[in-house]
DNA sequence: GTGACCATTCAGCCAATTCTCAGGAATCGC
DNA sequence: GCGATTCCTGAGAATTGGCTGAATGGTCAC
């Protein structure tokens, strides 16, 4: 998944930087702009691989910028950012081809994961596996599937998002910062002691399937994902 | 079916965008034209195996389009697109050999469904099984038919439309918008909540008849048709 | 026109989930 | 050891998401 290029499209200068960052740290390629006619500009000279598109802009909208982008011959997906409450009526014609939507607002480690699933379903380019496997856990992230040396395990949508979070950065200790930053919308509001409520709740789950404790704490630091091979 | 050439001839573009986006990602070779001159013009270099032709052009008629086609030695098939009150009488008068119609607004799954059945009885390419098979569940798609371990299932026109989207999707999760795009016309403008009334539906008939609940339902996600092999 | 589907909406019900909080357990520095 | 800090976890309240039966209106065949 080497120089994958995102143009991001989003007219709050506040979302713009918290993609822009937080894709980039994620070894993505980053354009941002801020509306619809800059969106045609740079997808034209910039070829993206993927193109995330707020459906409300000043210029245009959403579907008008995707239509100018398709009559120009660009045919990258794209991934539509909505609000919650305007997707009723809206949704129609949303997922067409490869492309999809993501309600705000979102979590970065959830955007981050539909931009793989949208770059692997369209395989325009390399990209990660839909099996993340580390350790005695395995999640097939297609089918929101997750076994704990072979066993099916059924998570909530949070329990799920956490153990990706944490599968996907092993072997590093983790922030409760970070974890909430990552897993959690970018508006939440609560204290961190959730981060400890879903730690436990994965723990009860997970441990009476596996050898050993696969979430250790690191007191007064984080949490940590241990997996004794596989340290990249 | 590989490289499947399909000319699109349509002049209302948001119609062309959504079909070229569709069955490009569907897998076949799109090439899309506004009008009846470029049609005969695209047909002649391109050589495609199927053409979708909108019966009312600006500059000719599909009649005059295929006549000239044929006249030219032009024989891939035509799935003619058509408003639903054209009259019955001047389309049937258009479909000869191959092909066939269909009225707008229609369905992409169904759109994709018919392009196969055609190219399926036409031969001229490799293309598609009629029969879709996942599970317990056999679809013929040729005749419209539901069986389940053998067991014939009656099934209204949309409830066949979402149980073979689902079954050509297998072990994937489905958001509900993706259901909603895929099963019910491009200009359905209501609401999510369809969709789970009619996987209730689905359910009510099918469950009675497998060993084990066939839809399952990805909380806070959507819907994923589950097979036991291939789990790859 | 009438009756049989069929598509669609809606509301009430139930269950899963999210989140907070507080008491108790574990760990650390001294 | 012992107090202070940090973490764990069970309980509970509020919310959300999903299921289903019923009601409505449309279309089609006869």
């Amino acid at each position: 998944m080497e120089n994958v290029k995102v143009l991001i499209v989003d007219d709050e200068p506040n979302i713009r930087d918290l993609l822009s960052t937080s894709l980039r740290f994620a070894g993505f390629s980053v354009h941002a702009v801020a509306n619809g006619a800059d969106a045609v500009n740079a997808a034209e000279k910039g070829a993206p691989d993927i193109i995330l598109l707020d459906v409300m802009l000043p210029d245009m909208n959403g579907f008008s910028v995707t239509k100018k982008l398709r009559s120009m011959g660009i045919n990258a997906p794209v991934l539509f950012l909505t609000a919650r409450d305007e997707t009723a009526d809206k949704v129609t014609g949303l997922t067409v081809g490869g492309d999809d939507y993501m309600t705000k607002p979102f979590s970065l480690d959830e955007i981050v994961a539909r931009i793989n699933a949208i770059l692997r379903r369209t395989k325009q380019v390399e990209t990660e596996d839909s099996i993340l496997e580390v350790g005695e856990i395995k999640i097939n992230q297609d089918a929101h599937e997750v076994f704990a040396n072979g066993e099916s395990v059924d998570l909530s949508p949070t329990e799920y998002k956490l153990l990706r979070f944490l599968m996907s950065n092993p072997n590093r200790v983790l922030t409760k910062a970070q974890i909430l930053d990552h897993v959690w919308e970018y508006d939440f509001n609560g204290e961190m002691g959730i981060v400890e409520s879903y730690v436990s709740y994965l723990r009860k789950k997970l441990d009476p399937l596996t050898t050993e404790p696969l979430i250790q704490t690191k007191r007064g630091v984080g949490y940590m994902y241990k997996s004794v091979k596989n340290a990249s």
